[in-house]
DNA sequence: GTACAAATCACCCGAAAGTATGACCGGTTT
DNA sequence: AAACCGGTCATACTTTCGGGTGATTTGTAC
């Protein structure tokens, strides 16, 4: 039943829609039948009506058409590449760490570093430095030199 | 929901009979009343004709949604590195900035780099600069990622 | 011989990176 | 409850980097 539910419910929509755009017909009908004049303005009514309500049901019901473009991207060791854990909790880095690692050596300022992860300029160099303390370097360089031998890193 | 419908299936049944009854009987007026109402005709006619406007409308001018697949080619797998000096030629990089760029990588200070190569650390900075502008980037980490990228370093 | 690129060095200044230290909070472990 | 860890942020300070500018030397190509 919710299966159907989900399946249909379009066409369900429709209908109801459908139902209500012949109550407000009805409606229009006797306002100008009453006025007696304005059949044009009925009819147009009408045609803007059930232009939308077509409008509707085309962005409801089509699959979004798709086109699809190709690009060639260069990728080196990315592909193969497996993290190593091991070495991970050896040296007790912790996740936040690796993230600032790995943008670091996608060439990230401190301050970019912070903008993606939506911390602190301070709390970039905090982690930072404990990284360093971890990986034993004094340098971003030397991290990302290091992270990338000991498989840390792509 | 399978216990329901087992447990209210004949009145389930007993409903949709019902309701198609009623659809029955709706239809039957209809087919007799439309003889009468030909104008109810005509505004059906319009509104499906719009309807189908509609439709024909949103097709025809909603944008086509762009997939773009990023297809991988691989490139080396950086264990037998093959410098590419046609990129070097091309961006203008000097014997002593590839050196540079190296020690860089390395992860050396400037200073450790003027060491190395035996000059200043002005001059060490005078050919990160050059280095940087003709990469085109404006930090060390960076002119890494670029050079491993266009396989000026391994 | 001169024009040119590469390499060398210097000085200044501001920005970025890194060090040291302390603090707070929310979980988890003990 | 207390200890601990990871994550967060802050201040203060030092060092390193990077940009801008200018200068000299040297080898090479025209």
């Amino acid at each position: 039943m919710k299966l159907f539910l989900i399946r249909y419910r379009t066409i369900l929509l429709t209908g109801l829609s459908l139902a209500g755009m012949l109550v407000l017909l009805r409606w229009l009908e006797l306002r100008f039948l009453i006025l007696d004049h304005a059949l044009e303005v009925y009819i147009g009514a009408i045609a803007i009506l059930f232009t939308g309500l077509g409008v509707w049901l085309a962005l409801k019901l089509t699959k979004p058409k798709t086109v699809i473009v190709e690009r060639q991207v260069l990728v080196s060791p990315a592909v193969d590449f497996q993290l190593n854990e091991t070495t991970l909790t050896e040296l007790g880095i912790s996740k936040r760490e690796l993230e600032v690692l790995e943008l670091m050596a996608q060439g990230c300022s401190n301050q970019e570093i912070a903008n993606r992860l939506f911390v602190s300029l301070n709390t970039v160099k905090t982690h930072s430095s404990r990284l360093f303390e971890k990986l034993d370097v004094s340098r971003r360089t030397q991290a990302i030199e290091k992270g990338k031998r000991l498989l840390l890193i792509p």
